[in-house]
Order: C-alpha cells, then sequence, then structure tokens
DNA sequence: TAAAGGTTTTTGGCAACCCTAACACGGTGA
DNA sequence: TCACCGTGTTAGGGTTGCCAAAAACCTTTA
C-alpha cells in the first residue's frame, strides 16, 4: 500500500466521522454535512474518494465506517485538536470558542515536534511556576 | 471597494512577493514561483486575480509591484509569521526549521486575539520567571 | 542587428472541492 | 402493501490552483 496521501480537507472528514462514530454511535452523511459545513453530495464526494484510499468502508446507501486506517489518522487528529485547545485554554488564557477554531486549522499542519514540545512546556509551567501562570490567566479576566 | 475575500494561497503569494521587495527591490515572476515551489504559469495566474481584487500592479512583461491593500494584507501576515517563529523558538525551543515551517501555515489562520495573547504571554514569562524559561529552554538542549 | 538564451505568457488540461437539481432508496404509517 | 417523506446519490457544472508545452518577449552578445 502506497503513502497514501491525505489533504487537508479529508483529514477534517475523518475527523467529523470519528466524533460522529464516537458520540453517536452511527456515523450519517447528512451529519458528516453538518459538521464540515458542506451539502450532502459534497459528503458521498469525499467518502468515494476516502473508500477509494482504504480509509472509510463504503457502500452506496449502506452503513459507513472508518476503517483502521482511516481510523488512525482521525485519531491522531483529533488529539492534537483536543490538545491545542487545551493548551490555548490553559496556558494562554484564550477564550475556548477562538481557540477551538484555531486549534481546528493548526490541528492539520502543526508538526509532531511542536505538539511534542508545547506538551512538556505546559507541563513544565505548570510545575515550576503555577502562581505565575494563575497571576497571567487572571489579569486577562480583568480586563 | 467590496469586503475583498483573500485566500490562503494569495495570501501567500503576497507575502512572497513582500518578502521579494523587501530584499530585492524586483519582485520577479521567476523568484516567487520559486519561493512558493510552484511553476511560473502558475504565478502567472495568481498575479492576474490579484491585480484584479486591486492587490497587485500587473501589466504583462511588466514590473510588478504590490499596491497599498496588497502590502498591507502582506505586512500583516508577514509580522504574524515573524512572531509565530519568534514565539516557538524563544519560548517553546522549537528548532528554527520546524518553527518556521509550522509558522508558515499557522499564520494564515490564527486569530488577532491568540496572537495578541501569545505576545503578552511571552511578554509575561520573560519577566517575571526568565530563570524558569531559561531552565526549560536548556533541558531541551540536553536530550 | 540578428540570433541566442533566459524569462514570461498563453493554451489546454487535470485534480480537489463544492453546489443545485433531479432521481433513487427505504422505512413508516394509513 | 403502498404512498410519502426524509435521506442518500447521481448528473452536470463552477471555482481555485497547479502543470507541461509552446509561443511571445526582451536583453545581451557576437
Amino acid at each position: 500500500m502506497r503513502p497514501l496521501e491525505v489533504t487537508k480537507r479529508e483529514e477534517e472528514y475523518l475527523e467529523a466521522m470519528y466524533i460522529l462514530h464516537k458520540n453517536k454511535g452511527v456515523i450519517r452523511v447528512k451529519d458528516i454535512a453538518k459538521i464540515m459545513n458542506v451539502k450532502p453530495p459534497s459528503v458521498v464526494d469525499a467518502l468515494k474518494k476516502l473508500a477509494e484510499k482504504g480509509l472509510v468502508e463504503y457502500e452506496k446507501y449502506d452503513r459507513i465506517l472508518l476503517t483502521e486506517a482511516g481510523r488512525k489518522i482521525a485519531e491522531e487528529t483529533y488529539s492534537k485538536h483536543v490538545f491545542l485547545t487545551k493548551f490555548f485554554v490553559d496556558i494562554l488564557g484564550i477564550p475556548p470558542e477562538i481557540a477551538e477554531h484555531d486549534a481546528c486549522q493548526f490541528e492539520h499542519y502543526v508538526s509532531e515536534v511542536t505538539v511534542k514540545r508545547m506538551k512538556e512546556f505546559a507541563k513544565f509551567i505548570q510545575e515550576q511556576c503555577p502562581y505565575v501562570l494563575k497571576q497571567f490567566l487572571k489579569e486577562k479576566l480583568e480586563e
């Protein structure tokens, strides 16, 4: 199997499907469309492409599932998403909605090195100077 | 004049042109192509679009210039680029090349709020616990 | 000044994504 | 069981961006 190239957009579709599966159990075209903010035909296009790449199990009118490979990509992306959002909120004190928005884009580009380093940084700061961090986050609320 | 929509890619073209103008004085198709990692015809396509949007002065075979509006967008993007790279390197201790790469993407998506907050954070940490920061950055070098 | 060589532009095409309109499917209620 | 209605799919098109090949341009040099 070739080094499948997954576009940013495809990664987003996989992540949406992963979240749906996690939360609702079933993955439906309509729900993917809502999350992705597109119309159903676009979802079908995407599903066909993803199926060709072996990332999704898809037969028309049948149930939709992520394959092992697809799930892996989705999970990696999703975990970056969760972490980045948390970092923006807990360390930088960014409003959750904005943090969410920024994380949602950055998650598709950020390198592993950077994520790892951000994790180490968060841990380090929270352990070494929790008081200073608290002070920083407090100042913001007072503005 | 309408709220011109500038795509991420167009923003990148503008930034490339801005940098060329800043460093070399002249902006040439060939050089834009090299920076953008595309072939010359793609650059010409982009220039036409940008000219239509009033962001670039472009007449074929003539010199290429950013308009005031184009320069403004480029400058904003570029300054985010510079800051984000600096943040990744100076605060998180990420290798310059990787910092550059990540900044190069994030700069097109990051919200103003987040940039502002990152700046405040950098300042705060550097002033309030410079020693802890130094220690964090040192540890990384030792791995 | 004319040919050479590099640069720029045009042409024609391809891939990723998205949409509207129309059609197919399938579960539900009368 | 059949008509209905929501959901899913196809058909047909549009935009953005990119490319290779070939044509146009311009500068430089013989």
